[in-house]
DNA sequence: GCAAAATGTCAAG
DNA sequence: TTGACCTTTTGCA
């Protein structure tokens, strides 16, 4: 599901896949009729993925997807299954199929209008030369939480709510620290952090941020994925307080009052 | 059978 | 800060 990784995940795939020949596209929900119309039979140039958005370039127009909270894509092998549920794109070719429901953007858009979307975005730690010092200029001058930072597309592109969580606890950082609070050298262990873990998010399709070493001990049970993230009330893995949660940047927050101590 | 939740974002007030 | 939106899945009757 839909933060910075599977985007990047699956812009990789479907650029092996659908790229360098012609896509059918259709909308079988009709929803990106217009668009579909627009790119159907054209030779699809590449996919990329910036953040949490993914650009698929046919001449030029790019197809514009943003997943949102429920966005998910489904594909396979040709011959694709007839059309279910809210079916809001599809892409065919000789080899394959891909199907997209739920999104909140799906839309064609110039080349320019796609490099704006990508302006307006800070450094993508998925990127293959992650810059995180553009971050850090935001994040060492601002008096915002730095739960709040982690959230916002415009210092960090791609991070999302179970990233945010999972990070500050295995750096033992309060989410309500401001983010003028952290050394440089805390900066660069947390972001060398959220690139290791969202690499290996790719690397996986899917989130895992309990440590090997939390494994060995018996802190984890193999199949845990989590420290924090959604184990509100429930034992910390490490120190046993409850894991504490609230809201914040409009998403649920958890945390550990004892290892997170502001 | 229906309500609630879900890894997100934007606009209105 | 709140509500609206996109859709599927899960959990409780």
């Amino acid at each position: 599901m839909p933060e910075g990784h599977t985007l990047h995940r699956l812009a990789r795939q479907l650029d092996e896949r659908f790229a360098g020949r012609p896509v059918a596209v259709s909308s079988p929900q009709g929803r990106f009729e217009a668009g579909a119309a627009l790119v159907d039979g054209r030779r699809l140039d590449e996919v990329s993925a910036y953040g949490k958005h993914l650009l698929a370039s046919f001449g030029d127009y790019v197809v514009h997807v943003h997943l949102g909270l429920y966005g998910q894509v489904s594909e396979g092998h040709a011959p694709a299954p007839a059309p279910w549920g809210a079916l809001r794109m599809r892409w065919t070719n000789e080899d394959w199929w891909s199907d997209l429901r739920g999104a909140t953007a799906c839309e064609v858009v110039t080349h320019d209008e796609a490099a704006a979307i990508v302006a307006r975005l800070g450094p993508d730690p998925l990127a293959r030369r992650p810059d995180g010092a553009r971050a850090w200029r935001r994040i060492s001058r601002s008096r915002a939480p730095i739960g709040v930072l982690l959230m916002d597309q415009s210092v960090i592109a791609g991070v999302g709510n179970v990233y945010r969580a999972e990070v500050l606890f295995r750096q033992r950082r309060s989410p309500f620290d401001e983010g003028r609070t952290l050394s440089e050298e805390e900066w660069q262990l947390l972001w060398a952090d959220i690139v290791g873990l969202m690499r290996d998010g790719v690397r996986r399709g899917w989130i895992v941020t309990t440590r090997a070493e939390d494994r060995r001990r018996g802190r984890v049970r193999g199949e845990d994925a989590h420290y924090v993230y959604r184990r509100a009330g429930l034992a910390c893995r490490i120190c046993g307080t409850p894991v504490a949660a609230s809201v914040m940047a409009a998403r649920n927050l958890f945390w550990c009052p004892t290892c997170q101590r502001p």
